[in-house]
DNA sequence: CTGAAAGCGCTAACAT
DNA sequence: ATGTTAGCGCTTTCAG
């Protein structure tokens, strides 16, 4: 049997209430004298106050949850150790819930945190119509805040990168490369930030007045093997000499295709990704890709859950991130061909 | 206020008690009429019982506690998935701490984790003396597996990869494709899993009757840059034929490195990496490399975590697994170069 | 088949 | 400055 409250009240021959005091530092309620006694013997006996009991009586359990499709992909362990990072500094504990995407993963761990009380939940999720799940965590009066996506709900938080900008300046980026046939290559269009990255392609060729061009347009899956495949469609008879891809994985998909095809990057095709993921500094030629602040997102939307929790108000609603153009070596300047 | 079991049974007419009975389906204590109108009302109410309350009187938490150096590192990330999904399926949520290998954080997080009251804790850390805190753990008599180190610990569970195996396979591969001159760049030394894979590679020398050349080794950091360093260093002067690098993030520093010597690979240096990365498939030339399960790891380590839980008896305190050969293209036969 | 009572370990009034 | 009492929401004897 663990050993108590109880125990140090009896051994310290104060009460509970007493021990309790000096547990939460309560402000002076306790001579100098019996407080360090009280301190001595719990330093002595190593003892730990149980925070499920206190957590039962306060109501607090300094404990959230953090609901995202996959910990195991790059961009959400980076907002995911954004997040622990500053928990651990504010004294919470995360729990860590993977969904995959699918619904019914996520009302089930919804369900379990709130059993277990968390104080609040930072919650990601790419398929759209989960607004519904979120109202239906409001209606529990839990504290949420949700990560990668814009959102336009009462009492929801949203902490994203502006993915519209992101795909308007890796296409502005190409365009003025001088290139006007400039290909895209999207995620799943069922996906709202894929549709962003896409929006922000055609307002690119737009201001630019380059005619946008449906068949320049392929949809992926944001993998490896899509990117390929939607590469392979691309290339074959249209005479791209540039693309902007919606992710970096993809874009190393489009690099395999392209080679294959025996054409260079890039001389023949510029290539511009999204992420910037490790990689993309180690495949030849360098990536020149879009970076999403995924660590700051992570620690902004843990501070704005923070402060939520503790009622201060929180001013906007939503708060965006600029995505970043990093120049590397996928892109190069159009030169017409001499046959 | 959020509905509690009281107001249940105060609806359905019945004591606390018996909401209790059919909460945790206990074996037909109640009426299959009173069952069923119990049942109604919580689903009509949607009550969800307080697991923080549960917990206090159980002493069961169905909460784990996950300790790892970083999330953000694949590997890892990997392992934490594993673990999740298991977790999940076992009825359990997990905790994620990230402790950068520092002690304070670890044992920071260690008494958080006690504080918490989790069933159970997996860790895993790569500096070595940390034996002192997992002791420290089971002191408090809370079941402990370490994933990622074999362990000689009382009561302590280890799962990990076999690396002194993973150093013999890769070398062996290189020697059976004739080569003799093979150089190996290392993980920092301090680290015990880094010493295995070079053991590994001695010992795959030593059964072909290759002579130990110290000169042919270079430490690393486990990074890209680490690996760039410690390659260059080794190409200069040595005539090495072949590389086995100890991870491939240092792989695709020893890349760049080959390359910007004007060397090419596989045909001056075959070279061999270890972890079996996702990139590892982009590069160019597909790296050759030693695959860990790392999800399978995590898989297990909560099974094993869950057995020892719920009392089962572990038959061996430690279980490896068996790192793969992945053979791409950055290895090919040696060939006496005509001059 | 059902309920009353006690208590998990802690904190929060309310005394004194 | 300290203690008494009550109770958080649940499970668990023990009766009936």
């Amino acid at each position: 049997m663990a050993i108590t409250i109880k125990d140090i009240a009896r051994i310290t021959n104060v009460s509970a209430t007493t021990v309790s005091r000096v547990l939460n530092n309560k402000h002076e309620g306790v001579s100098l004298e019996t407080r360090q006694r009280i301190l001595d013997t719990i330093r002595e006996l190593d003892y730990k106050p149980n925070a499920i009991a206190r957590g039962l009586v306060t109501k607090k359990t300094n404990t959230i949850g953090i609901i995202i499709p996959d910990i195991s992909n790059q961009f959400f362990s980076d907002i995911a150790r954004g997040i622990e990072d500053g928990a651990s500094d504010h004294g919470y504990n995360v729990f860590l819930c993977n969904t995959d995407d699918k619904l019914d993963k996520e009302s089930k761990y919804i369900n379990a945190l709130k059993e277990k009380c968390v104080d609040g939940i930072i919650f990601a999720s790419s398929s759209m119509p989960n607004i519904k799940i979120i109202s239906e965590l409001i209606k529990g009066s839990i504290p949420v805040v949700v990560v990668d996506r814009h959102v336009e709900i009462e009492n929801v938080y949203g902490i994203y990168t502006d993915n519209f900008r992101g795909g308007y300046i890796a296409t502005k980026h190409l365009i003025d490369l001088n290139h006007k046939k400039i290909g895209c290559i999207t995620g799943p269009l069922g996906n709202h930030n894929s549709k962003e990255r896409l929006d922000g392609y055609k307002q690119a060729l737009l201001d630019s007045c380059i005619t946008f061009n449906e068949d320049l347009v392929a949809e992926g899956n944001y993998k490896i093997n899509g990117g390929m495949k939607a590469a392979e469609k691309l290339i074959r008879n249209k005479q791209i000499t540039a693309l902007f891809v919606s992710n970096d994985l993809m874009a190393y998909g489009a690099y395999k295709a392209i080679k294959a095809a025996g054409l260079n990057i890039p001389e023949d095709i510029s290539i511009v990704g999204f992420d910037d993921t490790e990689l993309s500094q180690i495949i030849e030629p360098e990536l020149t890709t879009i970076r999403q602040p995924a660590y700051q997102m992570g620690i902004e939307a843990e501070r704005a859950l923070i402060k939520i929790i503790s009622g201060k108000s929180v001013k906007d609603r939503n708060k965006s991130f600029s995505p970043n153009l990093i120049i590397r070596k996928s892109t190069s300047k159009y030169q017409a061909k001499i046959i």
